[in-house]
DNA sequence: AGGTATATATAACAATCTTATATATAAGCC
DNA sequence: GGCTTATATATAAGATTGTTATATATACCT
């Protein structure tokens, strides 16, 4: 389900806490939907590396969850708290500090 | 030895081939000095992660090896072959693709 | 003699991802 | 009614890749 596949490790994690910082609750398969959509089709996360992702998060204390049962289905969203705000702000500056290094090493 | 540490994953191998597209030849200890001048003393690879790289690369033919003797010091010179310099065209064209995708997700 | 820099390498361990699998409901189609 | 597709969460087995610790060894400086 991914397509540039070794590229996104490290990543995943970052990308949750992104979208959650932006997103009041979401559940798995919507972030999933989003990244594709925000990516243009080009980045699909796998539910085999999501859900340990988000059950990590959550043993860390960053997000919460509530489980509501829509139209039957059982929906589980999860949310951002105060330190999963702090930790979000932190770890996506740090990735783009990162990410200008590697790319002054690339270019 | 490495300042941003998670986020090195998946980026080890294509400075590697990165490097090694723009010298004719490079040992390990030699390549470690460069990224971390390159990248303004931000990345600093570890000798653990970069070796078994370097013989991965070996094991796929896309580098050679050759030991040469310095100052009574062995040193392990590698190289591009053809397959490696296409595979370091190919691999860091698709990072960069999967940046900008990151990027879209993440601002 | 001892510390720092240079130089390669492996092993134990940890983290993270892929692939496969399991379960289950709803909606659309034939 | 039965099949497929979309929605939805989750775990296990296996692979990959990284960190940390350790080993070995020479050259240079004090």
């Amino acid at each position: 389900m991914s397509s540039k596949k070794e590229l996104i490790k490290g990543t995943l994690r970052l990308i949750v806490l992104k979208l959650l910082s932006e997103n009041t609750r979401m559940y798995g398969y919507e972030i999933t939907q989003r990244v594709k959509e925000l990516s243009g089709n080009q980045i699909e996360l796998t539910f085999g590396a999501l859900y340990p992702t988000l059950h990590k998060l959550e043993s860390e204390k960053l997000i919460v969850s509530k489980t509501v049962v829509i139209d039957g289905r059982a929906r589980k969203y999860y949310s951002l708290n105060k330190a999963g705000l702090d930790a979000a702000a932190t770890e996506v500056a740090d990735y783009f500090t990162f990410s200008k290094a590697l790319n002054m090493v690339l270019s």
